[in-house]
RNA sequence: GGUCCCGUAGCUCAACUGGAUAGAGCACCUGACUUCUAAUCAGGGGGUUGGGGGUUCGAGUCCUCCCGGGAUCGCCA
């Protein structure tokens, strides 16, 4: 590792992970208590209990597949239970007999005020509204923290993305990657994970070669040669400086040089320059990283040797010639011995070549090494964020740490795919060639970052995505970056119009704020949805999926926007209601609750909730 | 040919990892602005979830075989 030197003061830094790993601070972490479904899942388990004592149900049923759930169509209820369905086989009874008899005894608890067998043995409930209203006044009192879990219990997860090659600046598919990754860690962390963002430079592989020649025709370039730039080089405008600045520090030094003198050392200041610019890049995204960690510095210390040897004693090394893929005929095909991983012990498909013929290392052996040295730092949980492109590497990589951590720690790979780019109603094509290369920056200048952030979280990971600059700076229902901020700005704008009528509205004042004014069905529906927001955490915290979060703001906003334009007939349902303060109050502590929301919800995304829209 | 991802309303996509009559937005039709910003809201039509078979009380979701699209397949990283 080295040139970390004239590195602005306050990015992250290269580290020796073997020396140390930039800790992230120890946020102190509020977790909630409060999860209604938790609640009713609990209050269903006891019930059927109750009916194994009385003897209705035979002992030592498993309960663990009941579930309580919203269900899809509210007309049937504000949450549903399977038990009877799930119950039905293992107590060798009808599903309707379970159904019947648990509904009884939900029956008698305070917060059901009704228990109704629909279906084919669902058991649809119903809440009384001061449930609600203490779902209400729990999102007041947790505030900032409403929704954060410790269900990761601390455990360690490494989150490594982005980690694109130090060539050049990011494009709009490192933005997806680098925006999903983000995201991600920040779920995880607000679910009690501890979170690691990291970043791997791919710096020892032939394209860094590449880019200190391109470099290097950029340097002579400066000195005031005509240079051309062959295929196989960099042609891009932003080595210019780089070989500019060459020119100033070293001179005429290297001209008319071999490379045996200059390359290396130029390949290690253009790593840094591009390190930089990638660094500044995502700063302008929002993206911090913890961690960067160089593939060079696992050359020539030992440490691909180490992981190698680690394989070797487990015997999962050795020395082999492979079949060539099967019906594809491959030219200039011919039988190599080479070294290999026995991969297909740990669930690969065939097994994997570590050294080239030549005996020097494929590009598979550092990474290997690399998810040796994640191991060996003791994450619970690995998470590597690749591009689509990479999906054929994903089997060979779970099968490495498989085999490095013995199976202890689980890997899982989130694939995002390509992004197409809209311009005007037409697709936009990408070419370096044509110089049509649309980089992260020109698309955060373009549409700023929080609605690149947003637009970019709203497909799943492992679906493709249309990024339509005019959409997204679009402001309209059609575009939720703009429909979610407008909720936002709404609830500022109440709270700037009791400012102007004199009416308190700061937060100790409505967390105390009568909420049984709360009781119409439209604000009760938005209160069911905030009541979802701790479940939908950690449902899409499990399945490392934050896109839900995205869809589910949108969700919220659509009820919120709902119950604001309710306000137009019924002025009773207005957020404001003049001359009574204590009621304007109980509909601005909703208010709250809703901003609460969708900024902790913003927040994971890495979106900054708008006060007013312009 | 092998492997992985995808296929859902005319279009763009969801569907809480197996739950009820598959949901949103756009587009189309109808209605609501002397308002706490109508940049919004209410209602309507629109489906054999690519196709066949299987597992299950129950399948868009799991298994299997096809069809179509994309990615990838020893010495690029």
């Amino acid at each position: 590792m080295k040139g970390c030197s004239d590195r602005p003061p306050g990015l992250p830094r290269v580290i020796d992970p073997r020396v140390g790993r930039a800790t992230p601070a120890k946020r102190p972490k509020r977790t909630s208590d409060m999860n209604l479904f938790a609640d009713i899942r609990a209050l269903v388990l006891t019930s059927l209990e109750t009916m194994t004592t009385n003897g209705i149900l035979p002992e030592g049923l498993a309960f663990a597949n009941v579930t309580v759930e919203p269900p899809r169509d509210r007309a049937h209820g504000d949450m549903a239970t399977n038990a009877a369905m799930v119950l039905a086989k293992p107590a060798g009874l009808k599903p309707r007999d379970i159904a019947v008899g648990l509904a009884e005894i939900l029956g008698k608890d305070p917060r059901i005020v009704s228990a109704e067998v629909a279906g084919p043995g669902f058991l649809n409930l119903r809440l009384a509204n001061d449930v609600w209203q203490g779902v209400l006044g729990h999102v007041l009192k947790d505030g900032a923290g409403y929704g954060r879990s410790d269900m990761g219990a601390g455990k360690r997860v490494n989150v490594e993305f982005v980690s694109a090659n130090p060539t050049g600046p990011l494009h709009v598919g490192h933005t997806r990657g680098a925006v999903f990754g983000d995201a991600l860690a920040s779920l995880l962390a607000y679910t009690g994970h501890d979170v690691t963002r990291e970043y791997y430079i791919n710096d020892g592989g032939g394209q860094v070669d590449v880019l200190a020649r391109s470099v290097y025709l950029r340097y002579l370039e400066a000195l005031g040669q005509e240079v051309a730039f062959p295929d196989g080089t960099y042609p891009g405008d932003y080595l210019i400086p780089v070989g500019a600045k060459l020119a100033e520090d070293k001179g005429d030094i290297w001209v008319d040089q071999p490379e045996s003198i200059w390359l290396e050392e130029v390949r290690a200041l253009s790593t840094d320059a591009m390190m930089d610019l990638i660094r500044a890049d995502l700063k302008a995204l929002g993206v911090e990283m913890d961690v960067f960690y160089s593939e060079k510095s696992l050359y020539g210390t030992g440490r691909i040797e180490a992981a190698i040897k680690d394989l070797t004693a487990k015997g999962l090394i050795y020395r082999g010639t492979l079949e060539p893929p099967k019906g594809r005929a491959p030219e200039d095909w011919e039988p190599r011995e080479q070294m290999l991983f026995k991969s297909t012990e740990h669930g690969d498909d065939v097994d994997r070549p570590i050294q080239k013929s030549d005996g020097s290392w494929t590009y598979f052996a550092p990474d290997i090494a690399y998810h040796f040295d994640k191991v060996s730092r003791g994450f619970d949980q690995l998470i590597d964020v690749f591009g689509a492109d990479h999906g054929g590497y994903v089997k060979r990589m779970k099968a490495a740490v498989s085999a490095l951590s013995d199976g202890r720690v689980p890997l899982d790979v989130k694939l995002t795919q390509l992004v197409k780019l809209w311009k005007g109603g037409k697709e936009f094509k990408m070419s370096k060639r044509a110089g049509t290369f649309v980089t992260l920056r020109d698309v955060i200048d373009r549409v700023g970052a929080d609605a690149t952030r947003f637009h970019m979280l709203t497909r799943k990971n492992d679906a493709p995505l249309d990024f339509d600059f005019d959409k997204v700076m679009e402001q309209s229902r059609d575009n939720p970056v703009f429909y979610v901020q407008y909720a936002h700005a709404r609830v500022q704008s109440v709270f700037r119009r009791a400012a102007e009528a004199g009416t308190a509205s700061d937060k100790a004042t409505l967390k105390g704020a009568d909420l049984t004014e709360i009781d119409h069905e439209a604000e009760l529906n938005v209160v069911k949805k905030l009541a979802e927001w701790p479940r939908l955490i950690e449902v899409a915290a499990r399945t490392n999926e934050p896109h839900r979060v995205a869809f589910y703001l949108y969700e919220l906003a659509a009820e919120f926007h709902a119950l604001w334009n309710r306000g137009n007939e019924l002025p009773e349902l207005r957020f404001l209601q003049p001359g009574d303060d204590a009621k304007s109050q109980a509909k601005m502590a909703l208010a709250l609750a809703v901003s609460v929301v969708i900024s902790a919800g913003l927040g994971i995304l890495g979106v900054t909730p708008a006060q007013e829209m312009r």
